[in-house]
DNA sequence: CACTGAGCCTGCTAGC
DNA sequence: TGCTAGCAGGCTCAGT
């Protein structure tokens, strides 16, 4: 599933590609894959605009436009967003299916939306609404106002379970569920523990591990798991680093041996060990 | 405020 | 081997 890293991939590689392009045409394949506004409004929009960058917040990939708005695009679980240059080459016949949307530009070359699933969504933002959503959404962790001490306060201030809050988007931006299991891991945080009661040592650890994990992540282009793919259709190579996610429950700890154990925390599927991993 | 559960989706897999 | 029930999960919304 993309995460701040996977975006951030789909991001470099996709700027350098569609930077100036003209949007001449928009193709909606599945009517719930815009979130915002209606089609015609929508395609009114974007019509004509040109693209000036592509930036990311939190997991949402920012698509700006001359106008000053912009298109947002977020991948969910199984979104690629992938540049197509040749108009007259044929797309790939067993990813139709899945395609959801494309823009095409002025010189016919597209910019292509699959989502298997269909969770992800492509939304079109005023700049004031893009104002509202960046005052909504949490501190990007790989920013440098994020610190060891910026983390405490942030800890501190709730008491909340140490997973869930990570994965708040409205608290921290980009996290998700492999990256918050590695990082719990890697600062023996048990993902239950409560955000207030960890301490500054502790907090410490779990801000290097965060910024270490999505730093590491990004230099490799991403985890590839399955869907995952850049703008250019690559996948990433951040798969081998990963220490615990993936891993089954039983299965002897990476670094101590002892069984790893599987909580479904908040909804999702949760791997730790509880002996590294202790509960205080 | 913190937390829980339903809903959105469909490919994959564990278990029969 | 073939089938099917259930799992996977980011995010929003409603309810406790």
């Amino acid at each position: 599933m993309p995460e701040l890293p996977e975006v951030e991939t789909v991001r470099r590689t996709l700027d350098p590609l569609i930077r100036g392009r003209v949007i001449a045409d928009f193709d909606l394949r599945w009517h719930r894959t815009l979130e915002y506004p209606d089609l015609d409004a929508f395609t009114e929009s974007v019509i004509g605009a040109a693209i000036t960058e592509v930036t990311r917040r939190a997991k949402l990939i920012v698509i700006h436009l001359d106008s000053g708005a912009a298109i947002t695009v977020h991948l969910r679980m199984t979104g690629e967003l992938l540049f197509w240059p040749d108009p007259g080459v044929e797309r790939n016949a067993d990813r139709e299916p899945y395609l959801r949307a494309v823009f095409t530009f002025q010189d016919e070359s597209r910019l292509l939306f699959y989502d298997t699933r269909k969770f992800g969504k492509i939304a079109y933002r005023s700049a004031s609404e893009l104002g509202n959503l960046d005052q909504q959404l949490g501190d990007e962790p790989l920013e440098p106002g994020f610190t060891a001490s910026r983390l405490a306060e942030i800890l501190s201030s709730r008491r909340r379970q140490i997973k869930p809050l990570l994965l708040d988007q409205t608290v921290i931006a980009g996290l998700g569920n492999i990256y918050v299991d590695e990082s719990l891991f890697r600062s023996r945080i048990h993902p239950l523990q409560i955000s207030s009661g960890i301490d500054e040592d502790r907090v410490r650890l779990l801000h290097a591990a965060i910024v270490n994990v999505l730093a590491t992540a990004v230099a490799h282009h991403g985890t590839t798991l399955r869907d995952y793919r850049s703008g250019l259709g690559e996948p990433g190579q951040n798969q081998t680093r990963l220490r615990i996610y993936g891993l089954k429950p039983g299965t002897a700890c990476p670094d101590c041996g002892s069984p790893l154990e599987r909580l479904v925390i908040g909804q999702r599927g949760s791997i730790f060990c509880p002996s590294c991993q202790p509960l205080s």
